[in-house]
DNA sequence: ACTCATATTAGCAAAAACGCTAATTAGCAC
DNA sequence: GTGCTAATTAGCGTTTTTGCTAATATGAGT
């Protein structure tokens, strides 16, 4: 859903992640390590952004590789775009929410 | 700040009225008669878009006329591009946030 | 099976977001 | 001034989010 993405784009910690994945999958105590925050929160934070489908996991064995998922970022920019200029109708926000 | 911004986006009244707004100024009564939520209520979401500067207001004698900050708009857009590809720094969205 | 490393889930408390009704401010008309 | 409409602010309770520690899973190695 549209509305659980930008949810998830709410937290800085989780914005910040994202910028780390785009240079590559990360391996998440990898992530982990990079933030103050406590690896449960950001295992939680992680969770948040996984269910937004703005990352997915891949188990390597003992360990979890966590990759961006482009596409759905994507979508949200172009949702935002949508939210511009425009002399369309009104309903691209739910045609771009299915 | 960024973050103000993306959390105004975080709740889907708010989105919407972003693209009610697009199609040009509104009166705030006329923003909230096309709630459910009470008016008050829309008149907070309107006051936390205004926060992120994502709106400016401006009286109009007994009223409220509202209007869309596009250019804040294109800055998360592009920050939430900046999220993507890029084989670029990773300090995009620093730069983005001053 | 036992142990270690990696990561998530459970459970709790503090903080923030949400949405309501009631009260207030702001401007216009009389 | 009073009265009326438009809109916000105040105050409250409920729900959601956040972040911690402790407990649990999951897999590899011995």
């Amino acid at each position: 859903m549209q509305n659980t993405v930008f949810k998830a784009l709410a937290h800085p910690a989780r914005r910040q992640v994202l910028a780390l994945l785009r240079k590559g999958p990360r391996l998440a105590g990898d992530l982990a390590a990079e933030f103050e925050s406590s690896w449960p929160t950001m295992s939680r934070h992680l969770a948040v952004l996984k269910d937004a489908d703005l990352i997915t996991a891949e188990r390597q064995g003992n360990q979890i590789l966590y990759r961006v998922n482009t596409s759905v970022l994507e979508d949200a920019a172009t949702a935002l775009l949508g939210l511009i200029g425009g002399d369309n109708g009104d309903d691209e926000l739910k045609e771009a929410a299915e």
